[in-house]
RNA sequence: GCCCGAGUGGUGGAAUGGCAGACACGACGGACUCAAAAUCCGUUGCUCGCAAGGGCGUGAGGGUUCAAAUCCCUCCUCGGGCACCA
């Protein structure tokens, strides 16, 4: 358009350009989104709101990892700005702030990749962060923004770290406490202590073995996920289902590694509890209950025949059927096998009752001529050999071994044989279970397989066996195991009798023998790990350890902060090969790893060896270290003296749920991806109970109320070999979509670089302003559902600030078009309507409703303009203050320009008054038969019989009953009537 | 395989037992213009009909109800979580 042509006045996208940044730096110099404390150091309160009702509103924050941000970022960040805005007009002292998630793979990996240091790129890349979200005009306190690699903020990660190393968890108490009260339970001979001899008579190696075994952080070899393709060690929430690294999809083997672990099953039974205090969505829930993934049941030793003293401890879920037990399975990995392995196979003479002799096909796989010692060698080399990914696709087929050995069921005494097979893994459970074939599907496959006896002790339903044509004591005809509810049968000794009780009363029964016998005891297991806490990168939080001769030792709170060290040769070691041995990066600076330190007592610890040499820890603490608190430190961000203020976080952690209980997490209202389900959402729970137990925070929970944004799709397109091509340089030709000439297939993804479909942020602040943006991202949907992004909308509301804009501008002049004389009644009673509807909409996170309720106002108002020539000032003016919180530079200007010097931001949203939300009249419907056949008109709050008499009264209605039968009529006034007919 | 969630015009979506399709995009028609763009006004679920008006319609089938997109059952498709978890 030639711009000549275009009124000088026009909300273009060039005075949108030049409005915004006039506001955001009037924003940034008047210290606007500065939000007071109510004390400490960031108290400061010209305008007075820390009196206020506090409401503290929290986005996920980003990693800044280069690229930059693509317009599917920014969705959160708005509705969290919208929200908070919106609340500030509500009266409430709200802090939202934004930091940067800076360690980790992705920055690092950046920084590989262009060759720079990582420092460098995560400097450009927070510069980058900051200058698109300004552009957003976000509403963040800027002295909050922290960033995870500060050394004053990573200071606090490791005195984090500290408290976790420094504690133990009471069971009895169900809380951590700090580990100068263990030493106190020791010398008070509540727990056992090396043949009983009291806790101060032990060597100082024994006093700190013991104490160290208790601690929540803590160095342990176990079987982890080892990624050489990205040269660390990984935690299970960082491994895809395929046995793939979450990031960069390399390859995951499990290997025994000597690594850090935090003791989150500890937390396990509360983790799941206190999910009932949080107002989240059920889905994310769901998924938290699944990965703890509880399960009751009960422990039972079962003797080894010929090893006395050697029992096989199981966990099952059905204890009931315990007497069905006919053989057991230990992981290949479990400690037993070389200790119960015999060294011949069994004779004959054991297999007299059974119907065939299956002793060749348990010698497994690989031939019949290896004893048992070197059959299980092979069997446990092949099965530990095989990647998660392997395991899976086998998983069809049972493959094991016998080890010769027998072992006795508890309940009758007999001898069944015990077994090495990989579907039984080591990481849950006791890594051993009895098989009940009848009753477990895996075990049937199995006990198919090795021709095994299957012995049923829970009688199926008549149904399920007439659906089989099988009998209820022979499971040789069964095409399955029956795993449903059913009579116990079969189960009894001169001791205990199952017989004829149900499932539940059975499992009940058996559970108190096996603890009066001491055989077993009720038991609960999780499906949930401990945590893999160290990464063999360099671009992480150093721990605040370092080792003796004998292990870690932790420093003290005033050694810290353990700065990062700088060194040229950051670069992880990574290979292609399983059997490559990690190493971090941090071993190469020798300097700063060799220190020669004095750590005062006591020796429990480690400490009191005087001035000494100690080797520095080289692993770094994960990603999710960092984002486990930003939280906290937002609220006292410059604390040198403490992680934070206890006054400060006691101010912001009041605060009630909707029903009126008090809220059991800080954050009032979190935002963020549902891709953190199991990760930072869990990690951060585990955290902040921590320092709930330890008293250093005084909520039980992080983040009260959990919304997950959906994802922001945009079309991919694949050429001929499926490879991705730049979505931009994409053409629509009839019908067709042509890249280079070439015909692509089109999908919808989620936006991002591997589907080459990202559309920067700052090209729809060029085109449209950062208010169109924030209007478009808020209309396209609601803010927790998946939505494809479709440039050419955003047109539609790009045209309803313009239309605003001209409501209340002259577009020639830029002169306010606003007049003083009085609203029309029907002006008047749509706005009102509005204003309740948008005040609902707003609290409920309906911004796309209230976008369009605040556009039906504005497309009358622009027929009011065209009859008086000008908006009425109260309209304009309540109009400004709605559309604010989602459009805030337009409504400032506007603000302005109707008069007024100060910022809106703590003007107060406005309030409907219930006057002008009655309806004079309504229009009802009239149905007959449920199919709407005329409408009438009735002044408001008439009663039922008035309703009736108008429906009869309509001549279109009259005209249709004339004849009929009415048998009956419905009225609910207001809404219907509806006449039922014979 | 198990467990969640979702399926509504050409498109994004609205309506959570009471008028299906608010609002917006697109499309079509009109006004303005030499013309186009921009802007403004109107039409727009499908279908039969000149019209008045009728029929159909919320993934499919069935049910509950005076009344169902909404509640219940079965199935299909898509998305997500878990997956030999004892």
């Amino acid at each position: 358009m030639p711009a000549d042509e275009t009124p000088k006045h026009r909300y273009t996208s060039a005075l949108a350009n030049e409005i915004e940044h006039k506001w955001q730096d009037r924003w940034e110099t008047e210290h606007v989104f500065w939000t007071p404390n109510r004390s400490g150091l960031l108290s400061e309160d010209p305008r007075g709101l820390a009196s206020r009702p506090h409401l503290y509103v929290l986005d996920m924050f980003p990693y800044p990892s280069g690229v930059g941000l693509h317009v599917g970022h920014p969705l959160g960040y708005i509705a969290t700005d919208v929200y908070a805005r919106f609340q500030r007009m509500n009266q409430f002292n709200v802090l939202h702030a934004m930091g940067y998630d800076a360690f980790g793979l992705p920055a690092e990996q950046y920084a590989v990749q262009t060759g720079t240091h990582p420092r460098v790129t995560t400097e450009e890349n927070i510069a980058t962060y900051k200058r698109q979200l300004r552009a957003l005009g976000v509403g963040h306190d800027p002295r909050r923004g922290i960033a995870t690699t500060d050394v004053s903020y990573y200071k606090w990660t490791q005195w984090i770290f500290l408290q976790i190393y420094n504690s133990w968890y009471d069971d009895e108490a169900d809380r951590a406490r700090p580990i100068a009260q263990l030493v106190q339970e020791f010398r008070a001979g509540r727990f056992p202590t090396p043949d009983d001899i009291p806790f101060d008579d032990l060597g100082p190696l024994e006093q700190r073995e013991l104490v160290d075994s208790r601690r929540l952080a803590y160095v342990a070899e176990a079987s982890v996920n080892w990624c050489p393709g990205l040269g660390t060690v990984l935690a299970n929430e960082e491994v895809t289902p395929e046995g793939l690294s979450e990031r960069g999809n390399f390859p995951v083997y499990r290997r025994p590694l000597k690594q850090w672990m935090l003791h989150i099953t500890a937390y396990a039974d509360r983790l799941l509890d206190d999910l009932d205090t949080l107002d989240w969505s059920d889905s994310i829930k769901l998924i938290q209950r699944n990965w703890i993934g509880r399960s009751t049941g009960a422990t039972v030793a079962f003797p080894v025949e010929g090893h006395a003293g050697v029992d096989i401890e199981v966990f099952t879920t059905r204890p009931d059927t315990l007497f069905g037990a006919t053989y057991m399975v230990l992981a290949p990995d479990h400690p037993l096998v070389e200790v119960i392995t015999a060294n011949e196979w069994p004779g004959d003479d054991i297999f007299v009752d059974w119907e065939s002799n299956p002793i060749d096909a348990w010698k497994g796989i690989f031939g019949l001529t290896d004893p048992p010692p070197e059959a299980v060698r092979r069997y446990r080399e092949f099965a530990l050999a095989k990647t998660d990914l392997e395991r899976q696709s086998d998983a069809q087929v049972k493959t094991g071994v016998f080890t010769g050995a027998f072992a006795t069921n508890p309940t009758n005494g007999s001898s069944i044989p015990i077994f090495v097979a990989d579907y039984v893994l080591m990481g849950y459970g006791t890594g051993a279970i009895m098989a009940v074939p009848a009753h477990d599907q895996r075990d049937f496959e199995f006990a198919r397989e090795f021709d095994l006896p299957i012995v049923p002790v829970i009688r199926p339903s008549a149904e399920w066996l007439a659906d089989r044509a099988a009998g209820p004591t022979d499971a040789t005809s069964w095409p399955e195991a029956y795993v449903g509810d059913g009579v116990a049968q079969g189960s009894s000794n001169g001791d205990v009798s199952l017989d004829g009780l149900h499932v539940d009363e059975a499992k009940q029964t058996i559970t108190e023998w096996l603890a009066r016998t001491g055989i077993g005891e009720a038991s609960v297991t999780y499906k949930l790990r401990d945590w893999l806490f160290s990464r063999q990168r360099y671009w992480g939080e150093p721990f605040p350890i370092v080792y003796d001769d004998v292990g870690p030792v932790a420093l003290p709170d005033d050694m810290l902060p353990v700065v990062l060290p700088e060194i040229t040769d950051f670069e992880p070691k990574t290979s292609d090969d399983p059997d490559a041995q990690p190493e971090p990066p941090l071993a190469r600076a020798i300097d700063w790893v060799e220190a020669e330190l004095d750590l005062p007592g006591p020796v429990w610890a480690g400490h009191g060896q005087g001035r000494r040499a100690y080797l520095r820890e080289t692993n770094t603490m994960p990603q999710w270290a960092g984002s486990c608190w930003y939280y906290l430190r937002y609220l006292d961000p410059t604390n040198e003296d403490e992680m934070v203020d206890r006054a400060v976080e006691q101010e912001w952690a009041e605060g009630t749920r909707p029903d009126g209980s008090p809220n059991a997490g800080i954050v009032d209202f979190y935002v963020g991806g549902v891709e953190h389900a199991v990760l930072h959402l869990l990690y951060a729970r585990f955290w902040h109970k921590v320092l709930y137990d330890l008293g250093h925070v005084s909520t039980p929970e992080p983040f009260q109320r959990l919304v997950n944004q959906g994802y922001i799709l945009a079309p991919a397109y694949t050429d001929e070999r499926g490879m991705y091509v730049e979505a931009g340089e994409v053409e629509q030709r009839d019908g067709v979509y042509v890249h280079n000439g070439r015909s692509v297939t089109r999908e919808l993804g989620k936006m991002g670089k591997s589907l080459k479909n990202s559309v920067s942020p700052d090209d729809i602040y060029r085109d449209y302003g950062a208010d169109t943006f924030r209007l478009y991202e808020m209309f396209m949907g609601p803010l927790d559902k998946e939505r494809p992004w479709n440039t050419a909308d955003i047109v539609g509301v790009h045209r309803f600030l313009q239309r605003l804009w001209r409501n209340l501008v002259d577009e020639e002049t830029g002169a306010v078009r606003v007049s003083d004389a009085p609203t029309d009644d029907e002006t008047r009673r749509r706005l009102h309507r509005t204003i309740a509807a948008v005040r609902n909409d707003m609290a409920s996170l309906s911004f796309n409703t209230a976008i369009a309720r605040l556009f039906e106002l504005n497309n009358h108002l622009t027929s009011v303009v065209a009859r008086d020539g000008a908006t009425p000032r109260e309209v304009a003016m309540t109009l400004v203050l709605m559309v604010a919180p989602l459009a805030p530079h337009i409504a400032e200007e506007l603000w302005e320009r109707l008069g007024h010097d100060d910022t809106l931001t703590y003007e107060t949203f406005p309030s409907a008054d219930p006057a002008w939300l009655v309806e004079e009249t309504v229009e009802v419907p009239v149905q007959i038969n449920g199919k709407v056949r005329g409408r009438i008109q009735l002044a408001a709050g008439v009663d039922v019989a008035a309703h009736e008499a108008a429906a009869r009264g309509d001549p279109r209605i009259a005209g249709l009953l004339s004849g009929v039968t009415v048998v009956e009529v419905k009225v609910v006034p207001g809404r219907i009537v509806n006449f039922v007919t014979a």
